[in-house]
DNA sequence: AGCACA
């Protein structure tokens, strides 16, 4: 099929590459061993090839008495090399000093009162962690979430630099139930973002 | 890197 396909169309014309892939892709549909199910799908792409193919087709048209079919320059693919001269960056005005009282480790994340912390051990309990967190004021609340693999936790302070202090001191520091090295806390990710 | 509840 292929062999035939390369044969007849002229390699002048742009559209053969085109051509030649729709046609690998249609024999690539067949599923192997899938069954005679697939019949149906072949028809279906056979005739579609069928009506793209007939518009390229090299019949001698005598309908058009100019006969300037060479100089018919809608096959003609130039490679033109597209090139972005003047990159204009989007973020380039800085609108203003950050007036954030605390100084952020992370300087990505907006500071926030609730935590994320990841990087727990596999049977890290709530009850572990909320040991460790009581300790210091201002603490809210804490949940954990288990998605699949590891657990990640939330924890809710009353105030942001409460929660600055804890992220801080307890960044990177090791639980008893952690085996995979410290514990990653950062800003938990909120809706509210500055615009 | 991985961000849920209300």
């Amino acid at each position: 099929m292929h062999a035939l396909n390369g044969v007849k169309f002229d390699p002048q014309a742009g559209s053969v590459l085109h051509i030649e892939l729709a046609r690998s892709n249609s024999r690539r549909k067949r599923k192997p061993g899938s069954g005679p199910y697939v019949v149906i799908d072949n028809r279906i792409k056979a005739s579609a090839n069928t009506q793209e193919t007939s518009s390229d087709d090299g019949d001698s048209d005598t309908e058009e008495p100019s006969g300037a079919e060479d100089a018919d320059a809608s096959n003609k693919d130039e490679l033109k090399t597209v090139k972005s001269d003047t990159v204009q960056d989007p973020e380039n005005s800085v609108p203003a000093a950050n007036e954030q009282l605390e100084r952020t480790i992370d300087e990505g994340a907006q500071a926030c009162s609730t935590l994320f912390i990841a990087n727990l051990g596999p049977n890290c309990t709530e009850y572990e962690l909320k040991q460790v967190l009581s300790k210091y004021p201002g603490f809210n609340m804490l949940k954990i979430r288990t998605k699949g693999g590891m657990p990640v936790a939330f924890a809710d302070f009353e105030q942001v630099e409460q929660a600055t202090k804890v992220m801080t001191d307890l960044q990177s520091s090791l639980l008893p139930s952690s085996d995979r090295g410290g514990m990653h806390i950062e800003y938990a990710r909120s809706k509210m973002r500055k615009p």
